[in-house]
RNA sequence: GGUCCCAUCGUCUAGGGGUUAGGACACCGCCCUUUCACGGCGGCGGCAGGGGUUCAAAUCCCCUUGGGACUACCA
């Protein structure tokens, strides 16, 4: 397999928000060129204007921008082979394809689609197998001027060949052979005047010059039309890899939206890493040649490899992305997590917006109280916000009390440590580590005894980062005045 | 129904004639420890089945089974 200056493109279809499996595909195409020096193009493939998406060009264009994969040639960028949106190509299909009719490689056909429903329809109850009939491929040339003379609609199909059969080579899985017989006619030109996939996908790789197709394998089974079709035209097919389709985690059929998040955008607000995702997704699907498990985009453009690509349908199950994204919110220096979590906090309401530097200090503090305690930036107000408030809604009082003990015992050693903490000169940890010691040992108490109420008192739960941190990080006044009011409610 | 693709722990995978079948996630246990996490150590767990070929098969071939995709004037 060549590999210098791979020219691969992503064409997604806008018909809907880029779907993680685009982005795995616009990830190994992305991989592709940057490790052979080539160029990645972003191409939309509009030609469907019944299922288009007025904002999924934006859409997808910001999931890709903010998974890092930047395109050399596409829209906003432009390139030497455009125009990138193939709804601004239509003159160009329209011509190929007159010049397959005119080539006695393609024909007009008028049938209806009530026709063509009610074919299928009994070829289906016939249990036959489904294709067009080819009913217009014999219309005389007289028949077809008089057809469209009077403005029949019509569509262009391909002149499939009736008998032998085309081979479809696949990188990965070799060479493909499939019967004509097995092939129908298919539309190349709707009547709208736009371009079927086939055909558009076909005449833009060709004339972009791309190398190699990534694309799904659902595409396997059309890929003899498309070298069909580079046949007819003469040109010289690209080198196609077929990727393994994510299956839905349960084991029924391929991933769609029922199983939850299946849009780049939804990973994003649910507070997953780009890093993370982009890693994830690297390894669903492909293999590095050592067990190396963590790569940024760069070390992965340098270590991949088309060969190592995997063929075999793959469970998207999310288990290991909430794993990589752990990985990546502990690498990330407190400033840049702490930027990366503020929208979080805003939506939350723990901060506002815009926030002001001294709140936006504070959040620098604590994120390292907190940092290898979540998963999920969507985490991050759960883990703060005992600290981002001024005040806490009182702790039940089960929740307060000791084990194993009683409510005036536990108040009992809520006092005393209040007692002790009125008077800590500093409130750093070191001296509060030391002042709370001193108390559970003039108390003749075990640590957790002690500690345990404490935290609750404070923060309202029993799992929070150390205590000595949380406490230094709330401050004298508020640990003090919840330190009260916990006692309050044991009092009651 | 037809065409095509695929098959190693629950999941992602390494291995592609001779391996005690390796790793990661998840799960479980232990350690660390004031809770939770992090980290460390350990454990559980797999070559779909059947035939060949071969001295030798997870590995090559065939069949079965299972899973999946496609079967539009959608991509």
């Amino acid at each position: 397999m060549v590999q210098t200056g791979a020219r691969v493109r992503f064409a997604p279809s806008p018909t809907g928000y880029l779907h993680i499996g685009g982005a795995r595909t616009a990830l190994y195409d992305w991989l592709l060129a940057r490790k052979t020096g080539g160029q990645f193009i972003l191409r939309i493939e509009d030609t469907d204007r019944n299922r288009y998406v007025p904002d999924a060009v934006d859409d997808i264009k910001a999931s890709l921008r903010w998974l890092g994969l930047d395109w050399d040639e596409g829209p906003d960028v432009g390139g030497e082979v455009g125009p990138y949106f193939q709804s601004e190509r239509l003159e160009l299909y329209k011509r190929y394809a007159e010049e397959l009719v005119a080539a006695d490689k393609a024909y007009y056909c008028f049938c209806t689609p009530e026709r063509l429903a009610a074919l299928r329809e009994e070829q289906e109850a016939r249990k036959q197998p489904s294709g067009y009939d080819r009913y217009c491929r014999s219309l005389t040339p007289a028949e077809v001027e008089k057809l469209k003379a009077d403005g029949t609609p019509y569509v262009i199909r391909f002149k499939t060949p009736l008998t032998g059969q085309t081979r479809a080579v696949d990188a990965l899985r070799g060479e493909m052979v499939f019967d004509h017989a097995t092939l129908d006619d298919f539309v190349l030109l709707k009547s709208d005047g736009f371009p079927t996939y086939h055909l558009a996908c076909v005449i833009d790789d060709h004339l972009m010059k791309i190398t190699h197709v990534i694309r799904g394998e659902e595409w396997i089974v059309s890929s003899p039309r498309h070298f069909l079709l580079y046949q007819a035209f003469g040109w010289e097919p690209p080198v196609f890899v077929h990727l393994p389709i994510f299956l839905s985690p349960d084991g029924k059929g391929k991933l769609s939206k029922r199983h939850g998040a299946t849009g780049v955008r939804e990973f994003r607000e649910k507070g997953y890493l780009p890093e993370a995702l982009i890693n994830f997704l690297l390894l669903l699907g492909w293999h590095p040649a050592g067990d190396q498990e963590l790569f940024t985009l760069e070390e992965a453009a340098e270590a991949f490899s088309l060969e190592r690509i995997n063929v075999s349908p793959v469970s998207f199950s999310l288990e290991k992305l909430d794993w990589f994204n752990g990985i990546y919110i502990r690498k990330l220096p407190p400033a840049d997590l702490a930027a990366r979590c503020l929208p979080f906090l805003q939506k939350d309401g723990l901060l506002p917006d815009p926030c002001p530097p001294e709140k936006m200090e504070y959040l620098i503090r604590l994120i390292p109280l907190v940092q290898e305690r979540i998963k999920l930036l969507s985490e991050i107000s759960a883990a703060l916000s005992y600290f981002l408030q001024d005040e806490i809604a009182p702790p039940a009082k089960e929740l307060l009390i000791v084990k194993k003990g009683t409510a005036e015992e536990t108040a009992a050693i809520l006092r005393a440590v209040t007692a002790a903490l009125e008077t800590v000169p500093d409130f750093s940890e070191a001296a509060l580590e030391e002042t709370l010691r001193a108390v559970t040992a003039s108390l003749n108490e075990k640590p957790g005894r002690v500690f345990m109420p404490v935290r609750v008192a404070v923060t309202g739960t029993t799992t929070t980062p150390g205590l000595f941190e949380v406490l230094a990080a709330l401050g004298k006044e508020r640990v003090l005045q919840r330190l009260r009011q916990a006692i309050t409610v044991l009092e009651q």
